[in-house]
DNA sequence: CCTCTTCGGGAAAGCGCTTCCCCAGTCTAG
DNA sequence: CTAGACTGGGGAAGCGCTTTCCCGAAGAGG
């Protein structure tokens, strides 16, 4: 009927008419289908000659076919920070294990925006969509997201979630609430006292849990409740400028948590440029382990995320046959000390 | 025919028959065509029950039809590297404000998988397809990505290039050598004599193009060739290790140029973890400045690339219309001067 | 008042596959 | 030797869209 574009491409119709088969052979040569053998010699001639004209299946009359693609969706915040880079990599090892494509999408952290992308893989009919971003605290962004993947999963396809376990769906948790409390304990026993509290925006429920995870961690062993908390963006310069808040204030903190690893970074930039020192003057922690960033100094004092193994986890859950009740498996983070807060005295 | 799948999707057939109307009238009315206007009421009535049902066009049937997808597929070497994830965010970018998807595939440097990744591309019909991964020193190699894209752009698609211009393809030159040479001579202008290369292998041309310039630049300002050329891994870990070996030869250089920034802070580390200082000892200069390496300390020197906005650059490129000549943008990098790199006495 | 356009709705033809269904040819068994 | 059971090839339906083509209705022109 049209056909704009210029192609006179090779496809299985040619291969057959070449190869002397019909259609129906040419497919079940290529594929192996389950019904049926071919004969070995008719597969050879198919097979060759699909090689000699270099034909390549379209994908998207496969998917009409089938009703089912081979990519895989993935929707993250921002791919720039190397927290999402690192699940993608994970998510893109597990993708290839199974012969599957990734596409990804990222939110800018907007709800909707995570919403429309949610939409846009359904009607790609990705074979299976995660979402890796933190969910947001706000309830109608999850009911909208519940809706849809129940649009999306009536439509045959599967999602899951990284971080937080508040719909049916197959996810993995992250505890960002314990692990915190753990660091913040280990924290009052290497005997630092006053805490200051560097938090992402309060709509992203993995900075607040993060953030007042520790702060049970310090009320549980009581310690007293952090002499400050800034709220800041979550990245580098957020952490830079809430540290410059931070340092600002009369009562100065022993140690600074920041929600995670860039935005650790960034204030302990912003103490180096008001000439002060880590850990001498401030001490500094972080949260994820970011493996680029394990070479700054002093070395930062974390919770390590086994980031990659997570995009793995979440591959491998997402392809599994559907079950009754959603699967949840949780992930706990490790305390990893390093230099940037030495014991006290 | 089989539609195994429980799925119990709504179609545009569903939308026009809840709407009414015909399913030629509904898909106007939700695409507009070109060539005929679709009366306000019906247009009204038929996105309204599309909204109403939570319709959302298969995408790979609108593919079908159309003879493309709105997808651009990006090859790179390893996702987790954040050279690539910079581009990736850059291409990402391009692609939401055209309305496009993309779909990522890495290769772990195999040439290879190169080539299977652009024929899946192909089956995909990918309206695009970007190589960012430089380019292997081997024209096998070459010759068969070349002979797949020109199936690939036989069917309509699109490609583009970063970094190597080798084939007649739109291409986004990075001027390694150029930038490479005025990084040496900068750095001798600084005083320093001695120099060592830690180079990435041989077959990838970036690397290549980065230590041969430098030792060009060396050469053009009347320095000696470098005291030691340790080739590695094009990893933080082969940064260490090239440093490592780097030491233990006899006669120290005064100044390291590692052909990246990832190895260079291993280069760094290296040097940490065997009792030296960065720069008293040696300095240390890399290539890229990528954002969160920016602050390592001491702050190091490097060529800082606009990573992101080569991943924009490439996709206004590849979604141009083709023209005779392939196009070539050359990008050089700036050379910044920081602390691991001071001005020797 | 009749013919010539223009406008816009609907039927139907594909797009390139997979798989169902029919069928001829072979085997095996009675 | 013939009926029943298998094999495996090929025709054709159908996946969900877009767009061409046909056509009746409404408006313009004489």
């Amino acid at each position: 009927m049209m056909r704009s574009q210029s192609s006179d491409n090779v496809t299985l119709k040619d291969v057959a008419n070449a190869a002397g088969v019909s259609l129906a052979t040419a497919s079940r040569a290529i594929n192996g289908s389950p019904d049926r053998q071919v004969r070995p010699d008719l597969r050879m001639r198919v097979l060759e000659t699909a090689a000699r004209l270099h034909y390549q299946p379209n994908a998207q009359a496969q998917a009409m076919a089938r009703g089912w693609t081979d990519v895989i969706g993935l929707v993250v915040h921002d791919i720039a920070d190397p927290y999402f880079s690192s699940i993608l990599s994970g998510v893109m090892q597990g993708a290839e294990s199974h012969g599957l494509l990734v596409t990804v999408a990222s939110t800018g952290r907007s709800a909707t925006k995570e919403l429309q992308h949610v939409a846009s893989f359904r009607g790609q009919r990705a074979r299976a969509v995660i979402l890796a971003g933190s969910r947001f605290d706000d309830s109608e962004a999850i009911e909208g997201l519940h809706a849809e993947i129940a649009q999306l999963e009536r439509a045959g396809g599967r999602a899951a979630f990284l971080s937080q376990h508040l719909l049916p769906i197959d996810t993995v948790v992250v505890e960002n609430r314990a692990s915190a409390q753990s660091l913040a304990r280990q924290l009052v026993e290497l005997g630092y006292k006053r805490f200051a509290v560097l938090a992402g925006p309060d709509r992203l429920m993995t900075s607040k849990d993060r953030a007042e995870g520790f702060m049970d961690g310090l009320l549980a062993v009581g310690a007293g409740p952090p002499v400050a908390v800034a709220k800041a963006d979550f990245s580098r310069d957020g952490g830079y400028d809430g540290m410059v808040e931070i340092l600002a204030s009369p009562d100065r903190p022993d140690l600074v948590f920041a929600v995670n690893d860039v935005m650790a970074v960034g204030a302990m930039a912003a103490t180096r440029d008001q000439g002060l020192t880590v850990p001498q003057d401030v001490a500094v922690a972080g949260f994820d382990d970011i493996v680029t960033l394990r070479d700054v100094t002093p070395p930062l004092t974390t919770v390590r995320l086994p980031l990659v193994d997570l995009g793995r986890y979440l591959v491998e859950m997402v392809l599994q046959p559907r079950e009754d009740a959603p699967r949840v498996r949780r992930v706990r983070g490790e305390v990893i000390i390093r230099e940037s807060t030495p014991p006290i005295r």
